[in-house]
RNA sequence: GAUCCCGUAGCUCAGCUGGAUAGAGCAACUGCCUUCUAAGCAGUAGGUCGCAGGUUCGACUCCUGCCGGGAUCGCCA
């Protein structure tokens, strides 16, 4: 038992012997803040209607209390209606031993889940940019978090491969490309597809102002545009299966997935299956029909297809086109039910998708549920907030966009000039210095990301947020790097101590913090939210260089006082590594 | 117009299911490298928690209204 749960279980004991079982329930139990004398903190005004007393009078009655009936308790003191309770130092040490086996350790839940958690999500006419980088981070720490609470995660990728946006860079190709591909041009798949969506949007915009200028207005000049409509009739031909296009198409995606691949690979990213929304598009029209006929949908006049949801307080939703064709969430309705046919054992479905997106999942959960479809209620859409720049939103036709791969290397550049002006590491090793810098950039840019509440709307400013001082990746690498380079010094491999060495100040809040790790990963996988994560390794990392500032463990001489040193500092090692783990982050030895 | 999200220090962000005097980092200013890595530590300064009510022992936190920003409600994806 950890220290907090020894107390609690002799504050549920003596609460309820003072005031009745009836009060156990509104214990409340917390860290001490920094300004008090204490460990715990119990909050005794909710007593106050049982014990008729003073808050200050029902604090001292249930310290007194506490202190007669056990020997764990070193002393208390009492402000207003807070009680700040300290423990016996030994309870801390003791607990300490018994953690070092297992020191990341993290109870196993109730009940244990299959869940499938899609993220990335691209379309394949362009490249992938800080956006969704952010969606990357965030569906593999969660996948991760999931995973070290003991549950199976099924990571899958949706990839939109059909529709007018990627006619739209095929077009471009076959007009303006002469036969270039990556290997003639050096440039890496995804890059090349969207050079020629861009070519599009510029030729596109240029027709649309020719006829403007010839009378049309903005509308029909849309509308009208020679480009549009050839784009239009490829994705009929498309549709129709014709082979030249089709070809086209599945060459120009390969370009895609090998790009997008090696972004993958940088940002240490993976799935178990990829699914293709050209391969889920039927599957949600024929359950479309299906439920027309079971009255869940209507047909208006003109064909088109809806479904009412104005009972949910939503509105009417078209599902397919008066032309039959098929609206994103009709292949979101296919590959749901996909999904759960290829994964029957699936008990929560989980979508990382941004949060412009909010209400077509809210609309795509009521549609599987009126389909009869029981896994409804267990879909989550895990919503986050945008990247936004400086002078605004990112665009990717404007050309506003911070490109992935730019990103990633301008990181690991800045990470080998920070290195180097401060005189790290031997970079003697060509190699090893290459892994170093991508290790600390990546650290950087990852901990940025997901440092910040999913749901909240961040910035990212490229002079300034590519700091390595502070709270930031680097700082909690290097004070691992700090903690390696101790237990490496002390040449020792095992660290026993008695539980009966003196603890300063900085120590014991060090052990405080160690002790709250399984809540930080608890709370993240609860919520979803590697946020939690994030500022829980910061804060042990903060205490640990308090810690290796005022207690020096190698000059100790005490042996007993010097092992306990260096078991809380290898303690304090392997949480920050997993801890960091879960952020996709890894921890050099040294740097 | 309707629905949802957001509003905390100059900037970027914390603040857990209501708890003590609202916290970090960056930027600014002070100290600390002959002592386990100064990507560090210690400190100074910086706030009407958007505004106004309400709920209660207690509100940044919950409720209502307003103001400001964003998103969505399209036969777009």
């Amino acid at each position: 038992m950890t220290p907090l749960e020894q107390l609690e279980v002799l504050c549920r004991n003596t609460i309820s012997r003072l005031f009745g079982e009836g009060c156990v329930s509104s214990i409340s139990l917390q860290r001490t803040s920094a300004d008090f004398t204490g460990d715990f903190t119990l909050v005794v005004f909710p007593f106050l209607k049982f014990s008729k007393l003073k808050p200050e009078e029902t604090a001292s009655l249930i310290g007194n209390e506490l202190l007669k009936s056990t020997d764990i308790i070193l002393d208390f003191n009492v402000i207003k209606g807070f009680l700040n309770i300290r423990l016996q130092p030994e309870v801390w040490t003791k607990a300490l031993i018994a953690l070092k086996s297992d020191p990341t350790r993290v109870p196993t839940p109730p009940v244990k889940e299959t869940i499938l958690l899609e993220y990335s999500s691209p379309n394949t006419n362009k490249p992938l940019h800080l956006g969704h980088i952010r969606n990357i981070l965030l569906g593999h720490s969660v996948s991760e978090i999931l995973k070290k609470c003991k549950q199976t995660v099924i990571r899958v990728n949706l990839v939109n491969d059909r529709g007018i946006h990627i006619c739209k860079s095929m077009l471009a190709w076959k007009k303006w490309g002469n036969g270039e591909t990556p290997e003639s041009s050096g440039l890496k798949g995804d890059h090349l597809v969207g050079k020629y969506y861009v070519l599009f949007d510029k030729n596109l915009k240029a027709e649309i102002k020719g006829l403007i200028n010839k009378g049309f207005s903005e509308e029909e000049a849309e509308k009208q545009a020679p480009l549009m409509k050839e784009a239009q009739a490829m994705l009929r031909e498309w549709e129709a299966g014709e082979k030249e296009v089709v070809n086209l198409w599945k060459t120009m995606n390969a370009w895609v997935y090998a790009g997008f691949d090696i972004t993958y690979h940088d940002l240490g990213v993976g799935f178990e299956k990829t699914y293709f929304e050209s391969e889920m598009y039927l599957l949600g029209k024929s359950t479309v029909s299906e439920g027309l006929e079971k009255g869940v949908f209507y047909r208006e006049k003109d064909g088109s297809v809806w479904i009412d949801l104005t009972q949910e307080g939503l509105d009417k939703k078209l599902l397919l086109r008066s032309d039959g064709t098929s609206v994103y969430i009709t292949q979101d309705i296919g590959t749901a039910i996909q999904r759960f046919r290829d994964f029957p054992e699936t008990s929560k479905m989980i979508y990382t998708v941004g949060n412009e997106q909010d209400y077509h999942f809210k609309v795509l959960f009521v549609i599987l549920s009126r389909l009869g479809y029981s896994w409804a209620g267990n879909c989550r859409h895990l919503s986050y907030g945008m990247v936004e720049l400086p002078e605004g939103k990112m665009k990717s036709r404007e050309g506003t966009v911070v490109d992935a791969d730019d990103m990633i290397s301008e990181m690991r550049k800045t990470a080998e000039e920070m290195t180097v002006e401060l005189g790290k590491s031997d970079l003697s090793d060509p190699q090893a210095s290459k892994i170093l810098f991508n290790r600390i950039g990546m650290g950087a840019l990852k901990y940025f990301i997901l440092k910040v509440d999913p749901r909240k709307t961040m910035l990212f400013n490229p002079r300034e947020s590519v700091d390595f001082n502070g709270n930031t990746g680097p700082f909690v690498q290097y004070s691992y790097a700090r903690i390696q380079s101790i237990l490496e010094k002390s040449g020792q491999k095992d660290f026993s101590f008695g539980a009966s060495v003196s603890v300063l100040e900085p120590e014991l809040q060090l052990l405080r913090r160690i002790f709250e790790y399984p809540d930080a990963v608890l709370t993240a996988g609860k919520n979803l939210d590697p946020s939690e994560v994030a500022k829980y390794v910061y804060e042990l990392a903060r205490e640990f260089n308090s810690f290796y500032h005022e207690c020096p463990v190698l000059k100790e001489t005490n042996s007993d006082l010097r092992n306990f040193r260096l078991t809380l500092s290898g303690v304090t090692g392997e949480i920050i590594s997993d801890a960091m783990r879960l952020l996709g982050i890894e921890c050099p030895g040294k740097m």
